[in-house]
DNA sequence: TTGTAGGCGTTATCAA
DNA sequence: TTGATAACGCCTACAA
């Protein structure tokens, strides 16, 4: 391995010299600049990070910490941090919780361990640890769900608005009995949806009997049972709100297997927008998340959190966009 | 920060037995070994990556550099990579190259200066340089395509023979015209594709002219308009074997488009299984590819040729299933 | 402007 | 078995 000394040596300065340029510090002549520009290329010089890092007791690593790399709306978060963090300088690590506590936390003791600069994360739905990198001063920024203890910078979508709109927008278009599926009980945004659809039955004079939220994890599996028990029960609904994307398919299969046609059978709403939505008969209406935008405001975030470790606690909330099709209207 | 000095202070012993102890080595007398323990987690003390980085010249990270996180064939790949990596105690990193040959390499420059202990690529389209990696002595396990230059350690998958089987399949249904659409040419995944295809034509005792294939991006919006081209065209096919994922739902938008059904009107394959495939009308018949698989084949690859570098440089081939769906029958 | 030299926290070598 | 100590490669006071 060639290394600053070997540098140094073979164009005849100093290692302080050879760090100065390679790190195009103070002024160093023009003529030794180049002299060791030279030295290093001939050499095959490569820098060593892991030197580096110690030294400066710093990486420029950011940690990006998902609970599903399969969900489109992880993904387009992961690519709006990506693009940022790229501008400025920093690396991206994509750790991939699987909404597991238990990898979460390894991921965690990783982050601390290895120092990176900072952690985005959209905390599992367990209650997560994030005390050792609170305790190491390793900033954090939350996305998607907010973090428990002390306060954090972070980055979430009025996602009960969203859920307000969308059944207002089923009960504008005459269905009565709206139902809604989310996430488990406990899980800020799962909860939020179901508020918003409390939110707007309430507003519309209507009762919202606790028969009509489901709950299920979020994934494809589970909301398709749900979506079955909900439509034979016995208040049995019209139309129903889905929380997310990978639900939003167990709830279309179910509804095929029920011999239900959205739309006009069944009122669909269904969160996060998908590149399959307008592919299917009838086309989805869905609540979009500005996916990418959340993940180019957290890395700003922690860029500004970074120059400026005192400054002010921060929480932007981003909107929905309701984008309507034919599966919400009879 | 806590170091390895101050526990060896507080548990009044060297910093050498410390680290012995921390790291499980040798045979430490247990009653020192306790007070160690005891002392760390008194302490708060956690190890300093960085350093143990630099003193071994290596860390426990294997890096992935996949070309479209929003591609649900590379995201299922990265989720058998992390499976199997975590389970042999190394993290993974996932790197977005984007199918942009500036970000690979700054990927691969970083993988370079951080030591990673391994590199797991699916190249991008352009010439991709991996001398970097191969200079500094990191493996390389290639996956879904072949890297250019010296013999490198490799996951495909018999695309060729999946297209092949694709056409055939469609050939046997009754369609005359099968046309072929794949991505750029010079990717050798997209000219397997358009080899698998000819392959079937000619067993067929079909001529297979140039007309009845198409090249576009590996994405939905080239594949879209290519679509319209080959249904506008003079040969007009009757059916169409689509190459991936992201293109087959640029060709489905095109059909739409063209008030073309699948399956009645148009025969359709595409390659790769999504979770929507099955919920579009019909449902669509697919060429399969095990991309969990093979990321956890890469993955053992990798940790094999850690630990043993010299052994000989390998390729694990993969086989497609056909999936068949109503898209594909009239 | 340039060079010297110390230290970042850990592991591994060598004595004891 | 344990301890003292020298690296690992880089950056940065401080001195010249």
């Amino acid at each position: 391995m060639i290394t600053i000394n070997d540098v140094a040596a073979h164009a005849g300065v100093s290692t302080a010299t050879v760090s100065r340029v390679l790190n195009g510090k103070s002024t160093v002549d023009q003529q030794l600049a180049d002299r060791v520009l030279v030295a290093a290329k001939e050499l095959g010089y490569r820098r060593n990070g892991l030197a580096r890092n110690l030294r400066r007791q710093s990486t420029a690593v950011l940690a990006l910490i998902i609970s599903d790399v399969e969900n489109p709306f992880f993904t387009a978060i992961a690519r709006g941090v990506e693009d940022i963090a790229q501008e400025a300088g920093y690396s991206v690590v994509l750790c991939n919780s699987d909404d597991n506590a238990d990898k979460e936390a390894r991921y965690v003791d990783v982050a601390v361990s290895e120092q990176v600069a900072g952690v985005i994360v959209s905390p599992t739905t367990a209650e997560p640890n994030f005390a050792p990198l609170r305790d190491a001063g390793v900033p954090i920024v939350a996305v998607d769900r907010p973090v428990p203890g002390p306060p954090t910078d972070t980055v979430l979508v009025d996602s009960r608005l969203g859920a307000r709109q969308a059944t207002e927008h089923l009960l504008g278009q005459g269905y009565t009995t709206v139902a809604c599926l989310t996430g488990p009980r406990g899980v800020p945004t799962a909860d939020d949806r179901a508020a918003g659809h409390r939110d707007a039955l309430r507003a519309a004079g209507l009762r919202a009997p606790a028969a009509l939220t489901k709950r299920a994890e979020y994934r494809a599996s589970g909301a398709r049972s749900a979506t079955v028990e909900l439509f034979r029960g016995r208040t049995r609904p019209d139309a129903v709100l889905v929380a997310n994307n990978a639900m939003a398919i167990g709830t279309l299969q179910a509804l095929r297997e029920l011999g239900l046609r959205p739309g006009s059978d069944v009122g669909v709403v269904t969160f996060d927008e998908a590149p399959w939505t307008t592919l299917i008969d009838p086309p989805l209406t869905v609540v979009a998340q500005p996916a990418y935008d959340i993940g180019s405001h957290a890395v700003r975030m922690m860029l500004d959190r970074i120059a400026e470790p005192d400054r002010d606690v921060r929480t932007t909330t981003l909107h929905t966009a309701l984008v309507e099709r034919a599966s919400s209207v009879r």
